[in-house]
DNA sequence: CTGAAAGCGCTAACAT
DNA sequence: ATGTTAGCGCTTTCAG
C-alpha cells in the first residue's frame, strides 16, 4: 500500500501539505494542490481511514440499523440510503437487528461503540428506553426514520395522514362498508406504525359520520401471505360483506387481491382494494395506494446526516419533520 | 470515549496486557484476564477499531459488493452473509453497486482501497477484467458468490444442473411441450446465469430426445412482470401451446401463474409451472421450484471468508465449491 | 502557504 | 506472564 510519504516525496511537498491538499481542508496554493493531485492519481494513493480516522477522529463511515433486509420496503429504504451516501465519498456499515436478540444486544452494546461510524440512521426500528440511551452516549448524530421516537431526531411520515388519505379516496368513491387490514386495537400497543394507520382509517370513517364495524377490522401481519388470509376471512364468512378493503400496507392489498380473484370476486367491480407503501409491484397488479416513497426517504435521511456531518454550523434542525406520501389512483379501486 | 490507559490502570496491569486479554492473542493468567474483563465492563469499553486497525492491520470489518438491495434474492443472499458475520464480531460495509457507472468505478477505484476492510465478499457481480485485477491488487481474500470467475475464488451454484433438474421434474411429469422463460440465445451473451438455465433446459430436452422448439423460447427479465408479459406471449398467440413452463427465476415463475389465470388457464391442471430459486412467495403460490437456498449461500460465503482470516494455515480452498440446491414440487406441477 | 513535530489509541516485538 | 516501548499512517497545531 502506497503511503503518504511517497506521494509527499513525488510531489516534492511535506505530508502535511498532501493531507491538506488531498482533503481540502486548510489552505493549499493551486499549484500544490494539482501537483499532489497528480502525484496521487501516478501512484494510485487512497488515504488510509485507519489512519486518517484516528489522526482526525472522522471516518466516513454512517452506521445503518434496518430491522429486516429481506423485506422490500427496507431494502428499498437502504437503496436510497446508501445511494445518497455513496454519492457524498462516504461507505456505509449495516447492522442488521433481526430476530436474533443477543446479536441486537450485542450492536448496541459493541459493535456501534467501535469508533467506527461519524453517525447513524436507525430505520423503522422500535427502540426500548435502554436503546435510545445508549444512541444518545455515543455522542453522534442520530437519525431515525419511521415510528417517531421522542428523544430521537426523526423524519417520519404521517402514517395516521396517510390511513386517513386512503380511507378518504374509498369513502369519495361512494364505500360506505370499507374493511381494513392491519392492526387489532389489542395487540398493536407498542408497535407505533399499524396503530397509527388504524387509527387513521377510523378517523376518516367518522369524520365521514360512519360507524366503524369491529367485523370489518381484521388482522395482518404486512405479508402478501397476511393480506391473502384476512381478506379470505372478510370477504369468505357469513354476514354483511365490504365493498371496499383498505389494507396496511402494498403487500397484503396485494394478497387481499389475489383473495379476492380467489373467491370469485373481481378487483374493482366487486371489491375495491387500496393498499399503502408504493411496493414495487403495485403497478403490476394496478394497486391504487398512498406512495411513501421508501427510496426517497432514505435519501432524505442520508442527507440530513451529511448536513450534519459537513457544516458543524448549523447542527439545529436539518429537514428533519414530516415526509411527503401521494395518492396513486390505479385499477384496484372504483365506484361502488 | 474510555480508552484503555484507564481499564489498564483500573485493572492494575499494563495495557500490553489489556490489550492481550481482551482480543484472546498472546498469554494471559487466569487472574488477570478476570480483572480486565471486570474493568472493562465496569468502564464500558470497547476496543477502538480506529486505533486497533492502525496497530494490528486487521480491521475486523468485511466489505460486501451487491448489484441491487431491492431484490429479494440480493437481500436474501445479503441477509445471510451478515448474520453470519455478525455473529463473529464482525463488521459489514456494503458497497451497492447500482446503475450508476460513476459510484461503481469509484468503489473498485477508491472505497474498496481504503484499508476499511480485511476481506470483500462480491455478490452476483459481473466483473470485467479491470475490476477482477483491482480486487486482486487489494491483496485481500476475495470471494465471489455465483456467476463463475474465472480468477476469483467462487461460491458457484450449478445453474445448468439446477436447470436441468427443474426440466427433468416437468419432463418426468410426462410433459413434451414445455417452454422456457429466460434467456434468449441471442441477447445474453455475457451474462452467465440466464444462459446456463436456458442451457440446462435445453440438455434436459435432448437427453430426452426431443427437440427444442424456438417459439417456446421466450426472453424474461427475470421480474414478475417480465414472467407476467411472456406468459401471455406462450399461452396467448396462436399455434401450440406448451403444457408446462420452466422459468428461469421464481419471480418470473409467479408472473407466468398470473398470466395463466388471467387467461382462463387452471394451474396445474392446464399448465405446470416451475421456478428457480426457492423466493419467499413460493409456497403462497404452491410453486415448485428448485431451491438454492439464498440465505445459506450468503452464510457459506462468510464463513469461507471468516477460515480465510482467521485460520491463517489452510488460506488453501475452504468450502469453496458447488453449492446445493433441491427441486422443492409443491401444487404448480402435475402430469399431462 | 508550508513544514516540523506531536500525537490519535492501540498492538507487537522485545525484554524480563 | 507481563511491562516497556516503538511504531501503525495520518492530521493538526504551532511556527515561520
Amino acid at each position: 500500500m502506497v503511503s503518504i510519504d511517497e506521494v509527499a516525496k513525488l510531489a516534492g511537498v511535506s505530508t502535511a501539505t498532501v493531507s491538506r491538499a488531498l482533503s481540502g481542508r486548510g489552505h493549499v496554493s493551486a499549484a500544490s494542490r494539482e501537483r499532489v493531485r497528480v502525484a496521487a492519481d501516478a501512484l494510485g494513493y487512497v488515504v488510509s481511514s485507519r489512519a486518517s480516522s484516528l489522526a482526525s477522529g472522522r471516518t466516513r463511515n454512517v452506521g445503518v440499523i434496518v430491522p429486516f433486509l429481506d423485506r422490500w420496503f427496507f431494502s428499498t429504504v437502504l437503496s436510497g440510503v446508501s445511494s445518497a451516501l455513496m454519492r457524498a465519498g462516504y461507505d456505509i456499515t449495516l447492522y442488521n437487528i433481526t430476530a436474533d436478540a443477543d446479536v441486537r444486544r450485542e450492536v448496541f452494546a459493541t459493535f456501534l461503540r467501535r469508533q467506527r461510524v461519524d453517525a447513524v440512521i436507525a430505520v423503522s426500528i422500535e427502540l426500548d428506553d435502554d436503546e435510545t440511551q445508549q444512541l444518545a452516549d455515543l455522542g453522534l448524530p442520530v437519525i431515525a426514520i419511521g415510528g417517531p421516537n421522542p428523544s430521537l431526531k426523526t423524519l417520519t411520515v404521517d402514517d395516521t395522514g396517510m390511513a386517513r388519505l386512503a380511507t378518504q379516496h374509498l369513502l369519495g368513491l361512494g364505500h360506505r362498508d370499507i374493511a381494513h387490514i392491519g392492526a387489532s386495537p389489542e395487540f398493536d400497543l407498542d408497535f407505533h406504525i399499524p396503530t397509527q394507520r388504524r387509527l387513521g382509517f377510523e378517523q376518516a370513517l367518522e369524520d365521514a359520520g360512519i360507524a366503524a364495524n369491529p367485523a370489518f377490522l381484521e388482522p395482518g401481519d404486512f405479508s402478501v401471505d397476511g393480506g391473502f388470509r384476512a381478506a379470505k376471512q372478510l370477504l369468505g364468512r357469513p354476514g354483511p360483506r365490504p365493498t371496499a378493503i383498505f389494507a396496511a400496507s402494498d403487500e397484503m392489498a396485494i394478497g387481499a387481491i389475489l383473495a379476492a380473484r380467489d373467491l370469485g370476486f373481481q378487483v374493482p367491480r366487486d371489491l375495491s382494494v387500496i393498499g399503502i407503501d408504493g411496493h414495487e409491484l403495485g403497478e403490476f397488479f394496478q394497486l391504487s395506494t398512498v406512495d411513501q416513497f421508501p427510496m426517497a426517504q432514505g435519501e432524505r435521511a442520508a442527507h440530513a446526516i451529511l448536513a450534519q456531518l459537513e457544516d458543524d454550523a448549523d447542527a439545529g434542525t436539518p429537514g428533519a419533520g414530516a415526509l411527503p406520501f401521494e395518492l396513486i389512483v390505479r385499477g384496484s379501486t372504483a365506484r361502488v
